[in-house]
DNA sequence: GTTAGCACTCTCACCAGCTGAGTGCCAACC
DNA sequence: GGTTGGCACTCAGCTGGTGAGAGTGCTAAC
């Protein structure tokens, strides 16, 4: 019974074409195609008998598969791997679309934070399948500005503003005989901002050493200084500062994941910082547009959806992903020109920041 | 057939005593729960029959219900709204429960933007049900201090602090002649504290009136200063803030929600902002713990779902809420000791705060 | 008022038979 | 040799029937 698997060779272009059939028809109907329907719906100059021969062919070479005997062909994850890369052409958006979609950008507050949000509801309302994004992050973070303001006699807020755009907030409360008006506040940020502006986590560590003990405005300003060190070392240590995911609606609403069993695992995984923070660390690596497909996601509870991820940012100053979460049935030639668009798009408010 | 439901009365404590029963039994198996169970399962010291007879009253009274003759009973909404009402003593939460809990807040960041997530997050894992937090948002935000910070030559960032904990950004392009160095920030910056801090968004704007428009400092100040106005503006305006939501997986899990369609409901309704913004509005209002079963809900989408909730902070100042969603079938006792611990141990870190 | 007994109802699980979609194979055809 | 029509075969899914079990409501006796 055992038959051997035909190593994928290069296709002939009636075979592709028959994939690219099989493949469009599963996308759209959730359903195995056979022979029949396929020669009904597309025009293949050939009977149903010749397509069956040819099923059987592409079955033998693991780019379909049976769900049982009497069913009909639905793609396998080697299909849609084969199809991505070798026969279909990366539809771009509709230039309605993007113009549709840079108004939305222009509508929204200028400010970096909101875009990544706005990413992931863009992607995923073109879609219809799960937008993700993550903001841009660095992998050192620099010291933009630090503030200091009273709270109360024991209690002081720390803002501390990086250069790649995120502001890190943090309570700071005061020690015995410290010093505690505003105006003592406003020296130690002085100082703490001459000296560290501009600074990595290390390279501040450094510049605070110089500080004296005796005097109480440099003693509040190192240890608040130290504070600022331990914050921006733990930025800097986090794989993933935070994945912003819109419309995971939509995927449920696909039929393979009616009994809620499976999409509660995607969803778990979706919980696991450490497997984001490697899957965005390989995408930003790779540097341009990566397709995962079913089981080449390594966690057991992604191998039922494909993502569809890219880059976007300044590689060596601040990068960031966006993408696409669906079933592995998913179109992937538009999820491919829906998230190359968005992040282009992402790159050229980057840009305008760094300009 | 259509017998006359009778009304809702004073419960002999034989019957409240079944009633419980049964909720207890149907909360924790979720399958209904017929005569000879509750007479194995609980000393009830009569016999099936006899619970029986009594079971009938309570249908009759509309407290319980029976999916199909040969079933066993299951609470109505309006079972579970009397056994809130008049049975269940609210259960606190055990003592090593609350120690861990406190331990948890002791452990995270100082600063109040990580509170409420922590709430929703030990809600969550404590009840097994969905933990739901949102910040604490004032009812007319006060301006604490201004930031801006050069970007390159043509923008800059400002940042805006409220005296109430939260932080806004946002990009400022500059115009044409205007002064673009981080020093003339910083006198713009100056002007702005002296004159908005401390100030409610209407307060502020009428101070900006008299910012000279000669001056170039001055007039980016007032420029600034509008845009200021008009976050703090739109700040005030929007009802809720943000909503944090964590463990919708426990509550993905409960068979009831096991063809994944009435769940998906309670996550879009979950995304609708202005629903949101009115409960929380009228948890606020009634300044204490509140609970929505089922039925209770406007929306449709709700109508399977139970809702505990209870504000915190500082009425008059800045008020947030916590709670927990779950299946109407869920644990009210437990769920409300729950809600009613966190939303007590919000308020002391505010009051720390405020003190 | 409580209880045991009993007839009745209805779901659920299981099984069998049927149907139809779709396959694989083969012989004939171009 | 590739293509095609024909045909037997397979198997999921639907349908209907049956039996077991759980639980009820009613009634007569205590």
């Amino acid at each position: 019974m055992a038959r051997r698997r035909r190593p994928i060779g290069p296709l002939d272009l009636r075979s592709q074409a028959i994939l690219r059939a099989v493949i469009e028809e599963y996308v759209t109907s959730a359903i195995p195609v056979g022979s029949q329907a396929l020669v009904e719906r597309y025009r293949l100059g050939v009977s149903s008998a010749t397509v069956r021969s040819i099923l059987a062919e592409l079955e033998m070479s693991g780019l379909l598969t049976h769900p049982h005997t009497s069913a009909g062909r639905i793609p396998t994850d080697a299909g849609y791997r084969f199809f991505v890369e070798s026969i279909v052409e990366a539809v771009p958006l509709p230039a309605i679309e993007q113009l549709m979609i840079r108004h939305q950008f222009g509508q929204v507050e200028f400010a970096s934070e909101h875009w990544f949000r706005l990413a992931a509801t863009t992607l995923a309302s073109v879609t219809r399948a799960a937008g993700l994004a993550t903001p841009a992050k660095p992998r050192d973070a620099h010291i933009r500005r630090i503030d200091l303001v009273a709270i109360n006699e024991r209690m002081a807020s720390l803002i501390l503003v990086l250069r790649e755009g995120s502001i890190k907030q943090a309570l700071i409360t005061l020690e015995g005989d410290e010093a505690i008006d505003q105006p003592t506040l406003n020296q130690a940020a002085a100082i703490l901002n001459t000296r560290l502006v501009d600074q990595t986590a290390k390279r501040a560590a450094a510049r605070l050493a110089t500080l004296r003990d005796d005097d109480r405005v440099e003693a509040l300003a190192r240890r608040v200084g130290a504070r600022i060190v331990r914050i921006v070392q733990e930025y800097d240590a986090t794989a993933i500062e935070e994945v912003f995911s819109d419309g995971l609606l939509n995927v449920m609403e696909a039929p393979e994941f009616a009994q809620s069993d499976k999409l509660r695992r995607v969803f778990s995984a979706l919980e696991n910082r450490s497997y984001l923070g490697e899957l965005v660390g390989s995408v930003a690596g790779a540097g341009r547009i990566q397709v995962f497909i079913g089981h080449e996601n390594q966690p057991l509870e992604m191998q039922d959806v494909s993502l569809v991820l890219a880059p976007y940012g300044r590689p060596g100053r601040a990068i960031g992903v966006v993408g696409v979460l669906g079933p592995t049935r998913m179109s992937y030639s538009q999820a491919i020109g829906t998230v190359r668009f968005v992040s282009g798009l992402m790159n050229e408010l980057v840009d305008h920041l760094y300009a």
